[in-house]
DNA sequence: GCATCGGATTTTTTT
DNA sequence: AATCCGATGC
């Protein structure tokens, strides 16, 4: 059950507003989760909407099945029916449902980025442009933007010669994807919204069945987005937006935060309600995130107050280089951990760019510490991934070139290249999809036999009747059979895991795999496959972490930890080099800062490396110029060897090298052999094994342990918590 | 058809 | 430094 009482005045403002346009800015930890779920239970509870009749819609599949869970709690039964997912699942869901309006049928499939690359690589090929010239990423890029903004090929203005490539790449790429039967992640929202806009009959039969419309992360819509909510909400009126322009950091993504101007624009009769009391932070953290913020100009100056109390201050704290930046990082998790003020779950890093969390993975594994990295493409990414998938994809969409070139000779089963390319000219020809082709030879059809050799003919046959016979069972089996099926009909495992420790981390990941499919028993496999291709690398993140988690700040967004460590701070990387030509993109990288900072709930530590490896070169760095405007009182400087906070940051001047410890100083010195080689040794994290190597090494001493499960391990015996088995 | 070598290229952020 | 790509050789 749900209680008014728990709110504060602007939150119960919010949840029971009236009918009509509704836009909520929300400050960070100000309870936006809660709002939105307790007004969707009001709208059921006591003004007796139907769930039906409701949609929510967020970003991320992690807010969405946070927000489905307390409604639930709060209702059970009673929130039966309501639509509540991202909007690229929801935008798949009624892409499926209205395929009859689309040149695509209810199967198709979703390209992911690795899947667009594939077929930009192979249009530019079709029209004789060089690849090297026009970077298949770059054009992709162009596409996005354009169908962001809802633009179709036939509008694609004009200006530059590359104006006219791209729009060249844009409609044959279009082309091929609906040949494909695929859409990429931005048709799922350019279709809806030009389902919606241009089917009046489809429009009518959502607009009118939507009462509420319901939107988390408002700033972050972009213009498709912005149209089809427009769209769903036209015969009800009742559109209830929660944002914060603040934490706007999709602007490459082609979001939008102006969409919260245009807005209040667009629906005139808006109610605006403020949410500015956090629930979140100490006021220490607040007034350092405030500091860096206010320096974006062009914005209206929000006060954030927390009743939490002053809290410690924020740390800062100036690294050698990125090294040390990340021993210093995990001793103080270590130190706080074995003060136990903490718990190894409560802390996070974060950082700018993927990249940067190599040197932390490195210092963690070091350290023997275990920890927890975000990112979706780390595991969906993998070769053994997309190569699994691509067989499930093909199997549910035989029409999808990009997933039949992936397998169709993987494991190896003697189709090359050549086969590949006359398969590929003679399904042209005929005009059928290259799947077709293997399918007709497949069942002994005569027809396209007499277009190959007789080798290619049979070997191409043979992949045609598995292919067959796996689309024979996939709709009456659960995705997790077929899945079996095919790995054990192509015999994956001993082709994968070749007896390496890579190949068996590998097939562990295929295996990671089978058990997520697991929980699909009661789904077609068309849902396994949507989810497959919808994650966000929030979605990565459990519920209750047990160790440390590392992220990047954009994946930060909408979580809160107790500890937030802030690495990289230069110029450069944060702000990114990217960014220094373009105000806005600037603006975007202070706001990206603010929303990292504004996740720590009791402490925060800003970061800044005073070298940085580029390319394998270790380089001086600037302090990133966020820093600057945050005043020197409210932060505790713990760089070691200055007492108190100095202002005298000195831009770009090397400091005297002595003043900074090297690694080996950085803990305690070791200078005798404590583990010798055949002793017996345990790990807090790989358990036990045997010493097979050992050595003295900058004052610490470097030992080569081989573990029984593991492998062949190194570990610096200072950092590694050792024991000694007798 | 596959392995190996050398050279270019790399760093935003992600549904 | 590490990875990816293409060309070359087997």
């Amino acid at each position: 059950m749900y209680r008014l009482s728990e709110l504060n005045i602007q939150q119960q403002q919010a949840v029971t507003a009236g009918l009509g346009p509704v836009l909520v800015m929300a400050g960070p930890g100000s309870g936006k989760t809660r709002v939105l779920t307790q007004r969707i239970a009001h709208l059921i509870d006591t003004l007796a909407v139907s769930p039906y009749n409701i949609l929510a819609v967020t970003f991320t599949n992690k807010a969405a099945r946070e927000m489905e869970t307390r409604v639930v709690n709060m209702l059970g039964d009673q929130a039966r029916g309501l639509s509540l997912g991202t909007f690229h699942a929801t935008c798949a869901r009624i892409l499926r449902r209205e395929a009859e309006h689309l040149p695509l049928n209810a199967n198709f499939v979703i390209f992911d980025a690795d899947d667009q690359v594939c077929l930009v690589k192979r249009v530019l090929a079709d029209l004789d442009l060089d690849e090297k010239k026009f970077r298949a990423p770059g054009i992709l890029g162009s596409i996005s933007r354009a169908k962001n903004e809802l633009l179709v090929p036939e509008d694609y203005p004009l200006q530059t010669y590359r104006d006219e490539v791209v729009k060249r790449v844009y409609m044959r790429y279009q082309e091929m994807l609906t040949a494909n039967n695929a859409v990429d992640f931005d048709d799922l929202l350019l279709w809806v919204a030009w389902l919606l806009e241009g089917k009046a009959a489809v429009r009518d039969k959502y607009a009118r069945r939507f009462e509420h419309v319901l939107v988390d992360e408002f700033q972050d819509t972009n213009m498709a987005q912005y149209v089809l909510l427009k769209h769903l909400a036209s015969f009800h009126g009742n559109i209830f937006v929660v944002g914060d322009t603040d934490q706007s950091i999709y602007r490459w993504r082609g979001a939008d935060y102006r969409n919260v101007l245009r807005f209040e624009k667009d629906f005139p009769a808006t109610q605006l309600i403020l949410l500015e009391q956090n629930y979140r932070s100490t006021q220490a953290i607040l007034d350092a995130a405030m500091a860096v913020i206010d320096q974006n100009p062009q914005r209206t100056r929000k006060e954030l107050v927390t009743e939490r109390g002053a809290g410690a201050k924020v740390i800062y704290y100036e690294a050698y280089d990125e090294r040390v930046e990340a021993s210093f990082i995990i001793e103080e998790i270590a130190k706080r951990v074995r003060q136990k003020v903490a718990k190894p779950g409560d802390f996070a890093i974060m950082y700018r760019t993927n990249a940067q969390s190599r040197v932390l993975e490195e210092a963690f594994l070091q350290a023997g510490l275990p920890y927890k990295l975000v990112g979706a493409q780390r595991f969906y990414g993998r070769r053994e991934i997309k190569d699994v998938v691509a067989y499930l994809r093909l199997v549910h969409n035989p029409q999808d070139e990009i997933s039949l070139a992936r397998v169709i000779n993987v494991p190896p089963r003697k189709i090359g290249d050549k086969t590949w390319q006359s398969l590929l000219t003679h399904a042209h020809q005929s005009g059928i999809s290259p799947a077709d082709v293997l399918l007709h030879l497949g069942n002994d059809g005569a027809d396209h036999r007499q277009a190959f050799s007789g080798r290619a003919a049979r070997t191409l046959a043979g992949f045609g009747r598995l292919l067959s016979e796996w689309r024979g069972l996939a709709s009456g089996m659960p995705p997790l059979k077929l899945l079996d099926r095919i790995l054990e009909d192509v015999d994956y495992s001993s082709y994968i895991n070749d007896g390496t420790d890579e190949g068996q981390e590998r097939w562990e990941n295929v295996l990671e795999l089978r058990r997520l499919a697991t929980e699909f028993s009661e789904q077609p496999l068309e849902s396994f496959l949507e989810r497959v291709a919808l994650v966000s690398d929030q979605d990565t993140i459990e519920a209750t972490a047990s160790v440390p988690t590392l992220l990047t700040l954009h994946a930060a967004k909408g979580l809160e930890f107790p500890v937030v460590f802030i690495a990289g701070l230069d110029e450069g990387t944060l702000p990114h080099s990217r960014s220094f030509e373009e105000p806005e993109e600037m603006m975007e990288e202070c706001r990206l800062l603010y929303v990292g900072m504004t996740r720590a709930k009791d402490l925060l530590y800003l970061v800044y490396p005073l070298h940085r490896n580029t390319f394998g070169y270790s380089e001086p760095t600037i302090p990133s110029r966020f820093l600057e405007e945050i005043p020197p009182d409210i932060l505790e400087d713990r760089t070691v060897g200055r007492a108190g906070y100095s202002s005298g940051r000195s831009r770009g001047s090397l400091p005297a090298p002595d003043r900074w410890p090297n690694r080996a100083a950085a803990h305690a010195r070791i200078l005798e052999q404590r583990y010798p080689p055949g002793s017996r040794v345990v790990h807090p994290v790989w358990g036990e094994g045997l010493v097979l190597n050992s050595k003295i090494e900058d004052d610490d001493e470097v030992v080569d342990i081989f573990f029984e499960d593991i492998g062949l391990k190194r570990v610096a015996a200072s950092l590694a918590k050792l024991e000694l088995k007798a």
